[in-house]
DNA sequence: TTGAAATATTCACTTGAGAGAATATTCTCA
DNA sequence: TGAGAATATTCTCTCAAGTGAATATTTCAA
């Protein structure tokens, strides 16, 4: 039990996983726009995305073309109390405010926009 | 900037270091107390203190023949919002609660233990 | 000034994981 | 079925960092 802590803070120790969860606290996404908000390259994203599935700190769905990435509906005490702190005191570097912007920038008419938030 | 956030996520991520800053969440520690507590090599600890203090999460006084670890009079809002996140959904752990048992047996009377808190 | 206690550092080894480039896989639609 | 879009994986390289064992350093006290 004692890794699950431990793996939610390897999760939280690299920029781009910090910045994937930034914007996945918004709205589920698909990994191409992920990859136009960070602007960076696709393996990259795809990775880090597995890297946080595989921790279990999100989910995806299979959507036609697209894997649909998302907070999971119901994240347990720690990543929940971990994703708060970070809205206080991380999500405000002009990092993530940037990466905010863009991501409202976004055509949420695309294809791989799920219906269901 | 964006540097400092990863380096306390990187603190948090080793089981060594989060029964470390558990323990001196109670109080300010030689290295052999703390030694003592956790029951692990000297070296290894001394080696994940010097690893704290290097990322600005623990500072340390020398007394005497003891070196006194203690956190941050003035911790930065980032840290001691881990702190309380940590305090709430980790420390909770047994592993820390037994850690805090040993702690509450050792000889708080030997020399290396500061006047001061 | 020499020994012993407390602490710190070094060494050799191993592993996890980040990066970029290339390639593989999956899925849809013509 | 075959092309193309979206995503995933593999490969190679590099580096941070964990471990245990050994050793060095610092400090006090006799």
């Amino acid at each position: 039990m004692e890794e699950e802590f431990i793996s939610v803070y390897k999760c939280l120790c690299d920029l781009t996983r910090l910045r994937i969860l930034n914007l996945l606290k918004q709205a589920p996404l698909c990994v191409c726009h992920v990859q136009d908000v960070l602007g960076e390259p696709q393996p990259k994203v795809s990775k880090q995305l597995s890297y946080l599935k595989r921790h279990g700190m999100i989910e995806s769905v299979r959507n036609a073309n697209w894997t649909i990435y998302r907070l999971p509906n119901d994240p347990g005490p720690l990543l929940d109390g971990n994703l708060k702190c970070l809205q206080d005191f991380v999500f405000q570097e002009s990092v993530f405010q940037e990466d905010l912007k863009r991501l409202d920038r976004i055509d949420t008419s695309a294809a791989c926009v799920p219906e269901d938030a």
